[in-house]
DNA sequence: ATCAGTGCAAAACATTTGCAGCATG
DNA sequence: CATGCTGCAAATGTTTTGCACTGAT
């Protein structure tokens, strides 16, 4: 049930980073941020905006949520996910590769379900050694129905 | 190196499904299936309605192209592959798991090349087991930097 | 006081949908 | 010749951008 880690220690090391980066440390900024370094897995820009409006205290519009992002991404203290549904979404990178994980997405609720697997990874980085193509990231996402929407319910109605 | 593969019978097995599904034989849609059916890699809705309008014969409209991806990826003839950038992509999905591949994206000149590798394939399935999740399919995206793009061109100024 | 950070509204995209006319079975 | 198929244009939803204002250094 994706172990709501909790990494309060990320939000320092972004902040970190992006001062040194040359950033200031704006409201709308602060606020993503730690919103981001409390989740266990990957938001979308539009749930952010949802969650800081209703969180009680920094509501911050939708295109900083977005600039935020952005510039976190380039900074790789972020990654992008794309499950489809037309939509990205971003969670945090801890550094030394720690709580590295990959996605079930359900198909019938949409939901996104964090996994790790040592396997899998060794794998993945022997196929990385193994191309003619120089691998920075990889991404894997397992599509399917979770337990809630029942091991038979991969077809939907909507 | 993308092996060029050409696979004429994925059309006419698209439109045999298709046909028992109730099709009918329309224009549109038999222009886009023939021209999957030449592809060795994923196309985006943008890139099929332009090698249609220049491939000298069927230009086809963008909501046709659509609605034919669409039908195509009900029945499970193709594939949605969302490899970043906003924007997805969809190949020709042959019966028995034959030509069944995964995707290296170069984040430089965003160039998508396939590759198999059936060591991959077994972890997954493994993986697949061991979650409690019920899989039906699953995408894995490399992202790093192509030859062309040199080995070490993995950050970009775009 | 300066310049980065932010919000709002409009723009830019990818994708979807409504509807009138065309073509298949 | 009826119904499905297609094209066009408008709608939708996500992400980006322009600009004026606020706030951090």
């Amino acid at each position: 049930m994706s172990q709501e880690l909790k990494q309060p220690e990320w939000a320092d090391h972004a902040s970190e980073r992006l001062a040194d980066a040359g950033y200031r440390r704006g409201g709308a900024r602060s606020a993503v941020i730690d919103l981001l370094a409390r989740q266990d897995c990957a938001l979308s820009a539009f749930e952010i905006e949802e969650a800081l409006r209703a969180d009680g205290g920094r509501p911050v519009a939708r295109a900083s949520v977005y600039r935020v992002i952005d510039e976190l991404e380039q900074l790789k203290l972020i990654s992008r996910i794309e499950v489809g549904h037309g939509i990205s979404r971003y969670e945090a990178v801890h550094p030394g590769g720690h709580h590295h994980h990959h996605h079930l997405v359900c198909d019938a609720c949409e939901k996104v379900i964090p996994f790790e697997d040592d396997e899998l990874e060794r794998t993945i980085h022997r196929v990385a050694d193994r191309v003619a193509f120089d691998v920075a990231e990889h991404e894997i996402v397992l599509h399917g129905s979770c337990g809630d929407c029942g091991p038979r319910a991969s077809r939907r109605s909507a």
